[in-house]
DNA sequence: GGTTTTTTGTGATTTTTTTCACATTTAATG
DNA sequence: CATTAAATGTGAAAAAAATCACAAAAAACC
């Protein structure tokens, strides 16, 4: 199987490629890529490499076929239906963002246990939590999107399990684990920030010493 | 310099460790907090030696001097003060967040473009794009979160760096770029959704290989 | 107080990831 | 149509990260 940062970057490349599509671009070179991935042109050639993607030695890439094949590796050829159960601010936010539809990433519906936030007739129904099981299965969704408090998310999590999920992006902070053959991807913005902080003072001292 | 993940790692256990303690735990093992972190017993420690965290032969590690340690290493040892600019939906999630504030990290302002968001009376601060260079020099605020379309977020970045800020986590979908000592983390939500969606159909291909 | 058991701490080893170096291809140029 | 210049593609080398293996410490037990 192949590494997560590796699939990371291909999902970078193809965002990159996306807009430079927007902008009439028609080829593309490593280094391009490179640019807009924040990485080094031999990585991104050596990342097509491990994946079979070729280009025209001189002539760079085809845009469009490139983004084709990108799409294909990541399971994106088609639209991929997710739910997301917890919907409180950040719920909320994610339901509504335009930006994964465009990505061929829908939100079929948001489930939540406070019956304040039910509401079947939005763009993406909210339903009580007793009919998550029964969606899943309706809908046939293999992914989900826990934005529930810290306490409440391992039972979310074993509750979309059975109905089917395979696959869990969970913003709660802590790691929730899912049995054998279920991918799960833990978000921790607090870590995220804690680690600038690191970085920040770390280069900090560097400079001080330096001088 | 240290690398990334492992920074990652110091900070999962510290939250781990936050909620043991209000479990009333006053030791732990290594082999606890690679189950809270989803890592290996060795790692924990490998990570602690490399910072130079020891604990008891047998005992463990104290949990109360281990927050301490970390923090410190961490830079959460005072308050860190950070403004987010384009308060959309995300950005509102992320201002109303307690959680933040839990962890020593204080959004200080909020700023728009919009001036229908402008709104100096709630308990966040939000202003004017004209007003961010002066609140970051008169709060000496090091650290930023951008959450602005795509297309403003490298021009937002360029107004930051000026007034001082050193630390930015940008949620828009490009690779923003700062200069040389200023740390930049590029969250990519729509790449975490297809990282998932990778290696969910990876995992099905073997399964189907194997039968 | 000696023996056993448990857990840490860390050099050595292995594995993984990235970078290097350069042959190969192809477009452009004269 | 030969030459040059610019890119790719990939084995080999280097660097980085993770794991192993085990000595050392310390608590628990008899
Ligand atoms: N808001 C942010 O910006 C932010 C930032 C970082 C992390 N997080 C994390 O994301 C999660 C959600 O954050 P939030 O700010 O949206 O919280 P919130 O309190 O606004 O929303 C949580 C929602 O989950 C619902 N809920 C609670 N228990 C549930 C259950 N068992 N089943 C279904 N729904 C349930 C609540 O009714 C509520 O609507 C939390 O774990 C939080 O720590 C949020
Ligand atoms: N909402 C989500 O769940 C989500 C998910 C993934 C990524 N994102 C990304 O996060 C960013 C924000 O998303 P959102 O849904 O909150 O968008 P949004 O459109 O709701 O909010 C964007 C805000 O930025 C403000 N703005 C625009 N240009 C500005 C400028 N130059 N200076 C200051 N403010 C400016 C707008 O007035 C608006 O209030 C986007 O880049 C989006 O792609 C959002």
């Amino acid at each position: 199987m192949t590494n997560r940062s590796c699939v990371i970057r291909l999902s970078r490349y193809k965002n990159a490629l996306l807009r430079l599509r927007t902008l009439n671009f028609v080829r593309v070179f490593s280094e391009n890529l490179a640019d807009a991935a924040g990485v080094t042109a031999t990585q991104v050639r050596k990342d097509f490499s491990i994946f079979g993607i070729t280009g025209n030695r001189r002539g760079g890439y085809k845009v469009d076929e490139l983004i084709e094949q990108l799409n294909k590796i990541l399971g994106k050829d088609k639209i991929q239906k997710f739910i997301l159960v917890g919907m409180g601010n950040l719920g909320k936010a994610l339901v509504q963002y335009a930006g994964f539809e465009r990505s061929g990433i829908k939100i079929v519906a948001g489930f939540d246990i406070d019956a304040n936030k039910w509401d079947k007739e939005g763009p993406v129904p909210i339903c009580p939590l007793e009919e998550l099981s029964e969606v899943i299965r309706r809908h046939e969704i293999e992914f989900g999107i826990i934005t529930v408090p810290d306490f409440a998310a391992q039972q979310v999590l074993e509750l979309m399990i059975p109905a089917g999920i395979r696959g869990v992006l969970n913003f709660a902070p802590i790691c929730v684990k899912g049995p054998e053959g279920c991918v799960v991807n833990n978000i921790n913005l607090v870590t995220e920030l804690e680690n600038i902080i690191y970085f920040v003072n770390a280069s900090e001292k560097t400079q001080e010493s330096q001088q």
